[in-house]
DNA sequence: ATGCCATATCAGCACACAAGAATACGAGGT
DNA sequence: ACCTCGTATTCTTGTGTGCTGATATGGCAT
């Protein structure tokens, strides 16, 4: 029963998961995504990085199957295909509310 | 209503959280402390990874309040502290089930 | 006090990845 | 056909981060 260890491409998948979600701009796409499908240009607009970058952090959300492509003419509007994501992020929130430090050591070593 | 962006400090705390759980040593030790606290030395028997290296990713994890340290003499026992962490984890593994592409693209444009 | 063991930290290298600039692709309109 | 606009891709640079090996800290036993 000594805790069956996962396969590693299992873990590795996970990890690839959550590194996806494990950075700002993503979140703020996400985020944006959320009260409907928007186009690149709008993307743009809203988290105000370029649109290269905007593009880019798109298609590792896509990649990662957490948004989907949807193409009309020259525009490319993209919209949330994972709403499990909310779940996690709400999780994780949660958690801060109960008094975590955001940064900096949690707790010295034991004391004497 | 057009989606209220939250504080970008939030969004980074959320990013390093997930960021945390991005590696998957990080989450086989995660793992490996699901049925009960665990010394340093089980963990790095355990990971087949070294000691300073899972050392280093313990304090990663305490410095996320993922995980808790307890010192009994030179041994040093951690031990889950936020077990909502396998959660998440399931809802990722749960999506895998349904059909997602580990790597490569998830779709082609939309075709004609 | 000294030697040993478990754990933590430090220095260095290698790789992954994000941001910016410039450019290529593709669809529509004139 | 050409031009224009929206989007995607490439290249380069810089920063962050994981891994290895050596070393420091601290408790326990002799």
């Amino acid at each position: 029963m000594a805790s069956t260890t996962p396969d590693p491409e299992t873990l590795e998948y996970i990890a690839s998961q959550f590194r996806a979600l494990g950075e700002p701009l993503r979140l703020q796409l996400l985020h944006a995504l959320q009260d409907g499908e928007k186009s690149v240009g709008e993307l743009v607009e809203v988290t105000g990085s370029s649109q290269p970058n905007v593009s880019r952090h798109l298609a590792v959300l896509r990649q990662r199957g957490l948004v989907t492509r949807r193409a009309a003419g020259t525009l490319a509007y993209f919209a949330i295909a994972a709403p499990y994501v909310f779940d996690l992020c709400d999780a994780v929130c949660g958690t801060r509310a109960q008094g975590h430090s955001t940064a900096g050591d949690a707790a010295p070593q034991t004391p004497p």
